[in-house]
DNA sequence: TAATTAAACTAACGCTTGTTAGTTTGGTCA
DNA sequence: TGACCAAACTAACAAGCGTTAGTTTAATTA
């Protein structure tokens, strides 16, 4: 664990207030006065507003590739991998809360890396697609559209910002455990 | 199908534009030019920005009331009435997208009204939670954390209004269908 | 002690915001 | 025709926005 830097403190008050009240509605005046000290000094420590949403969200952008490339890569049945989607989700979710807020809700105030996000985003879904499609042709998964499936389940996966830190008594692994019996062993064959 | 007044149609603009970029990122003028006048002749019909936003929110809100207490006052399974629950999102998500993106994600917003909505929404979900219990104690539903049930569907029902649009071929019935297959009878007995 | 530096400050900028006041336009009806 | 009215307009406001420039403070290092 390296010391947090002032910069990473303005950082992780930022996505705090963003997931409070959104992007747009948070000035840096706010945001100065959640950190004790006058807007102008925020830009000691960063170069823009802008700046900020994009250090929240790229980079657990770029941690949901790694780990969906991971699990892709991976030898084991389809079943296993979703569970292993759930679990990726959980983690990365429960050590962030508040950037995954900002990813949800404010990725369309992305200016110069708005497309490389899409690009992630496209590219982690149709993996997740893929997935779902093979383990319905090696029967592990019931007969049903493949895209209403992941649909459901990326709902629920990219809600859980909002849901983890309202029962902070499980833990991760017994919530991606519960999570996976709802959304994976119901549609077990 | 009464005619749409001028008034409705600066709501229904609002709420797509709401639904594009949130409410707070939405300026008077933008909303004017989407409607091919000038902001000021928007105070011409409306008073204000806020009370769009209420417009838009509070009527679906109560739409959800009311068909919630029809469902509770029923007498049918309660895995029936979680089946007439995903209908009742489906049908009031088809018929407003837009506004179900502000009720999803500006909520926050609504000032002098914030507090009433947030009573709707918390006996939305006690009753949505006590269906799931009686289903329990009752052996129509798998003896699973009911929050977790609850959260899972209610994560998936709440994100509808992205998916809609994008599935026009899927008619309201069929999705309400395939829905319930996925969320429900895979959580049966 | 003197020099350096991280991190705060004050003051101000040009621009955008929601909104108000008063005016003009063009169609409807007595 | 003339009165009326819905619905647009122009002009302007006070407040708030993100950001810059230059300065002060207090602790650390040479």
């Amino acid at each position: 664990m390296k010391p947090e830097t002032r910069k990473d403190e303005i950082i992780n008050t930022a996505a705090k207030l963003f997931k409070e009240k959104g992007y747009s509605a948070v000035t840096m005046r706010d945001l100065a006065t959640a950190m004790g000290m006058k807007a102008a000094s925020l830009y000691n420590h960063i170069n823009s507003k802008q700046d900020l949403l994009k250090a929240i969200i790229i980079s657990i952008a770029e941690e949901f590739t790694n780990g969906m490339t991971t699990i892709i890569n991976s030898e084991m049945s389809n079943i296993s991998k979703l569970k292993r989607v759930v679990t990726l989700h959980v983690d990365i979710t429960a050590n962030n809360t508040n950037g995954m807020a900002s990813l949800n809700n404010d990725w369309m105030h992305l200016e110069d890396q708005l497309e490389y996000y899409l690009q992630l985003r496209d590219d982690y879904e149709n993996n997740f697609l893929q997935i779902i499609k093979e383990g319905i042709l090696a029967s592990e998964i019931k007969q049903s559209n493949p895209e209403v499936i992941m649909f459901s389940m990326l709902s629920t996966l990219r809600s859980l910002y909002l849901w983890i830190p309202k029962k902070e008594d499980l833990n991760a692994n017994d919530l991606a455990q519960s999570l996976s019996e709802v959304l994976i062993d119901g549609i077990n064959t």
